[in-house]
RNA sequence: GGCCCUAUCGUCUAACGGUUAGGACAUCAGCUUCUCAAGCUGGUAAUCCGGGUUCGAUUCCCGGUAGGGUCACCA
């Protein structure tokens, strides 16, 4: 708040505590947030919670969690309704000067709030009634006729303030030098240059960036659409790729380059070259970073957000153990968009067959092309005593498929595969016979064979 | 409806008067160990419409159309 250093950058994100942090905050928070990072300049939070009625503080909880989660590191925080003196010290300029009166009229508000019908006095500016222009940094110069908004309420009371009067005042107080806001606040802008003129307080720069519609390109809404963070956060979607999604969302950094960390894009920001449209949410391409993301992670780190998902049935399960799950996770984790998916994967029964033999009917073993359970169940005791051969120490899946391959080019590949890999899943969809050997181990691997061998009888 | 903003493949976007209109996701086909997944290779796919300006318009101007935003004692 130091006055002295007004050629700082600081640019703010100004949530309103009365949802879960949406979607749409998160971007414009993102690219406040590198703009000001890269100007080596100062990101702020300020709660926007002038409506009592409305603002609850679980919901400034999950906003601030969200933005900490993300990794968006504020470098000062506010709280509107901790600043109502400030506000009133403006209001009363306000009254003093002649540019704003009180009003004596009937409440509107609802009855929570005021009391509709009640005989109150609220404070309004004087509107000069002329014509605004601004120069947008993305859109260039916008121009409003504001006669048409009239007179308009900037406070309650006196020691009441509403969002435009509290927004100019605290921009300014916090030396705000850009506006990085949604376009939806173009048609506020000229308000808010009005009430700064007649406080006589200089206007910061404005970069209106386009919204984010729901991939029918309508508005995103909460019923139909997943706008909260947190629903994404409890999906398992990394921070990372949600942040290198969003930043590519209407901005691109001139090069075929996607993926990005957070301080590559501090590098590469251009608020010049964020687009002018709006941009559809388009889930797959989210998913999509976050398979690269998952790709990127250690398998340590991949493990314990598996674990983490994974159902209580499969932990619970006699035959569970951290050991297999960690042998398995190079399997699944190409098999998954997200971590949530685990779960998924293990309604499906995806994942059952890892830990305990899995139940199936004899006939299932045979594959398509063949017409006889003997040949298969042949092809099964073949494999059986082939495998035996193999160490155990040795058993991985490169010197299965050395002892294995030869046979099933020469009786056929699926001939054999077919029923070897249904032997070990249990499922017409798996990954292949070897990997699953590997995983398996020698013993139960020629166990599951023999239990095959016997089904067929 | 008034006012404001916007308009390139299905989606995110590149091309800042001259390109076979490029990339990514998705999609399709082929290959890769039987199935699945992943991977690799290749393919389909776009300048909203109509006028100008210009030797030449995706690009500049105007109009239309469409989409979005906003019209609170919410933010």
């Amino acid at each position: 708040m130091n006055k002295s250093q007004d050629k700082e950058i600081r640019t703010r994100i100004a949530p309103s505590p009365t949802g879960d942090l949406h979607i749409g905050t998160v971007r414009t928070a993102l690219f406040s947030y590198l703009f000001a990072k890269q100007n080596d300049g100062k990101f702020i939070v300020r709660i926007e919670d002038t409506d009592k009625e409305r603002s609850k503080k679980e919901f400034e909880k999950d906003i601030l969690e969200g933005f900490k989660w993300l990794g968006l590191k504020e470098d000062e925080m506010y709280r509107q309704s901790e600043r109502t003196d400030v506000y009133k010290k403006y209001i009363k300029q306000l009254l003093d000067s002649e540019n704003a009166y009180i009003s004596k009229e009937e409440s509107k508000a609802n009855p929570p709030a005021g009391g509709a019908g009640k005989e109150i006095e609220v404070v309004r500016l004087k509107n000069p009634g002329k014509k605004v222009e601004f120069e947008d940094m993305i859109r260039g110069k916008i121009e409003f006729d504001t006669t048409e908004l009239g007179d308009f309420v900037i406070a309650r009371s006196i020691d009441d303030p509403l969002y435009h009067l509290a927004v100019v005042v605290d921009d300014h107080e916090m030396s705000i030098s850009h506006i990085i806001r949604g376009e939806d606040h173009i048609s506020n802008t000229p308000r808010q240059i009005l009430i700064q003129e007649a406080l006589g307080i200089n206007r910061p720069k404005y970069a209106h960036i386009p919204l984010i519609l729901a991939p029918d390109r309508s508005k995103m809404s909460k019923r139909r659409n997943a706008t909260s963070i947190t629903e994404y956060r409890q999906k398992g979607y990394i921070s990372r790729a949600l942040v290198n999604y969003m930043a590519l969302l209407g901005w691109n950094p001139g090069t075929d380059r996607e993926l990005f960390t957070l301080e590559k894009l501090i590098e590469e920001f251009k608020l010049e070259n964020i687009q002018k449209g709006g941009a559809a949410f388009d889930i797959e391409k989210l998913n999509w970073f976050n398979r690269e993301y998952i790709k990127r992670m250690s398998e340590d780190e991949v493990f314990e957000n598996v674990k983490e998902n994974l159902p209580t049935s499969i932990i619970n399960m006699s035959e569970y153990s951290d050991a297999i799950l960690r042998k398995i996770i190079p399997i699944i984790s190409e098999r998954m968009n997200v971590f949530g998916d685990i779960k998924q994967m293990s309604d499906d029964g995806e994942l059952d067959y890892y830990f305990k033999n899995p139940e199936y009917n004899a006939k299932d073993l045979l594959w398509k092309q063949d017409t006889d359970l003997k040949t298969s169940s042949e092809h099964l005791k073949k494999i059986a005593s082939l495998l035996e051969g193999i160490n155990e120490n040795d058993f991985i899946q490169d010197s299965v498929k050395e002892v294995v391959w030869g046979y099933a080019e020469e009786k056929g590949k699926g001939s054999v595969l077919w029923p070897m890999r249904y032997a070990l899943s249990g499922r017409d969809k798996s990954p292949d016979p070897f990997a699953l050997a590997e995983v398996l181990g020698k013993d139960e691997t020629i166990y599951r064979l023999n239990n095959a061998i016997n089904k067929i009888g």
